[in-house]
DNA sequence: ATGAAAGCGCTAACAT
DNA sequence: ATGTTAGCGCTTTCAT
């Protein structure tokens, strides 16, 4: 491997001189330096990153972390957090805790290889992040609450959107109304939930037959609306989760000849890009996802520069109407010996 | 900062003793091991991974580039080409080349920070690729052709996609088609063309027409589209270089008052998720994405691991039907002074 | 089993 | 303007 010091004896200087050169320094003479620079061209020479970092004890990168780095459902986060990254002049690079404890999420966190990180991804323990944060490494995480010195919050207000949801179809005259969630250690879904359950109080409405939980997939979605419509009574809307589940919902309605708006409404959550394709299009909440990305990465900035930042901040959320909802068809199928 | 050092003072025993704990080796009785452990965990110690790579001279971590990090589009191949290296002990990063020289792509491949690289992403010049691949960091670029020491090339067989498409259509009797590319940096765009004129050749169609960019963006294909439809004569089917333009096209078609397949019959490429659930759920073409993503990641190892392999390899591509495409309406409308 | 010391490739303070 | 040199935090050889 060719070095800093083979380029500096090909260019007939001393070592100090040839880095001054390479890395653009105006302690060198404009010919000295053209002479390193083509020592190192003919040498093929290519700096060592890491001896740098050594060095400079600071990598100027933040690492994203990210379930598993793929799903429509990232990409305006992403989009959000890499601008804010870039113009601050650090570099964004992505990985996923797939792997477990041997994963690179596992890996970059704890062998100080970031100079910050935003976590999004429930499969990060609280302990690493708290282990992992500190002066120098300020940790974002997303969509769940953690307390620690360096660790922020940011995540969309799903208490609210939850609610919204449900008030939506409550306003067009639903009682019955099924929740399919998404997995227990989804925060997010926890607090959409949370949402639900409130509105539904605020009706003197005490549902608990008709919740159940997906696992944020399409094929959960769609299993737990079939053990939903298997039951004798059922509900005049379904609020999923996420919208994937949501797509799930769809089929199996479609399997027991239910037809959506007509026999059951739908609202969804997230405004995935097939969300609008649906038909019928689906109603369901978005979230700000591009804003979530860029507060984060601001943030981390922010902490690093040793401001004084809020630690947690809550995002509004936004009801998309389309046309996965109507008011049941019928006086709901009360008075089976339901209370109220 | 605490070292390894401040470890070995603490815990009252030599650096190299600390290392050889904090690596779990065997040449330290277990009691010194518990005693270095103890140590570190009351200073907070963290290794520190740059160190280390220096030292070892290998980083044990693959990057992913690709060119915005985003889009629905490489879910499948990120998953490919994460259980590959996993399961091979190594790191994945992904990383974008937004930014330009400035990127962190760029950062990466020219500061020697990872072993191997696997790049999805017109916006990297070949020169850079040339001059970062070497012994030790092989790379593989996807749907390009590179030629160099130490890269390779994987790409789905773009040709016989838009061959297959093309003759999808002919064989429903089209002879009036049209085609709406992608930018023209994407060589899988332009293979694609390719393929498509090969089938019109094929029947002696010289048709120069009906050819359109887009920008692989549903804005471009909408607009596209639209121009398309304000030339006097028009095409009995539509071939779109992605999915995304074919979505644009259902817009503009439905803003000209027709209909899809009835008055004009459409294929895309692709088969993103949204595919599926348009209407009429849309016939592409799809690529083999996860075995290209598995591919690609095996092709690093392998010539990591100086085995002999061929430079460059293509996937078969699978034509899915759905319903946007049915025979003409009408005879076609020639005779208006087209030969043939 | 443990310690001393060399050195990975680089930057930057210091000397010339 | 250029050269000399001391580390950055770690692994690993070689003595002990």
């Amino acid at each position: 491997m060719v070095t800093i010091k083979d380029v500096a004896k090909h260019a007939g200087v001393a070592l100090s001189t040839a880095s001054y050169a390479l890395s653009g320094s105006d302690k060198v003479s404009p010919k000295t330096r053209e002479l390193v620079l083509q020592a190192a061209k003919e040498l093929n020479y290519q700096k060592n990153g890491f001896a740098m970092d050594l060095k400079r004890k600071s990598t100027k990168t933040i690492l994203l972390i990210l379930s598993d780095l793929s799903g429509p459902y990232y990409s305006e986060l992403i989009r959000g957090t890499q601008e804010v990254t870039l113009s601050n002049g650090f570099d964004l690079i992505a990985c996923s805790s797939v792997g477990g404890a041997d994963s690179t999420a596992y890996k970059f966190l704890q062998e100080r290889r970031v100079d910050g990180a935003i976590v999004l991804d429930p499969n990060i323990s609280e302990h690493l992040l708290r282990e992992s944060a500190r002066e120098g490494c300020p940790i974002v995480v997303m969509d769940r609450y953690v307390e620690g010195d360096f660790i922020m919050n940011v995540a969309a207000d799903n208490v609210q959107g939850g609610y919204e949801a449900t008030r939506y179809l409550m306003d067009q005259g639903h009682r019955d109304i099924a929740w399919i969630g998404g997995p227990s250690n989804s925060l997010g879904s926890q607090h959409r939930k949370e949402g639900y359950l409130k509105a539904l109080q605020e009706e003197g409405i005490a549902n608990t037959k008709w919740m159940l939980v997906g696992n944020f997939t399409e094929e959960g979605g769609y299993h737990s609306t079939k053990v939903l419509l298997m039951q004798e009574e059922r509900p005049t809307a379904i609020f999923y989760g996420n919208d994937e589940m949501a797509i799930g919902g769809y089929k199996a309605l479609r399997e027991f000849g239910l037809s959506v708006p007509e026999d059951v409404s739908i609202v969804g959550f997230d405004d995935i890009q097939v969300a609008e394709y649906l038909s019928p299009p689906l109603t369901t909440v978005r979230q700000p996802k591009y804003e979530m990305g860029t507060m984060a990465a601001h943030l981390v900035f922010q902490a690093m520069g040793g401001e004084y930042v809020n630690k947690s901040y809550k995002l509004k959320i936004e009801l998309i109407e389309r046309l996965s909802c109507q008011p049941p068809r019928l006086a709901p199928n009360r008075g089976k010996g339901m209370e109220t």
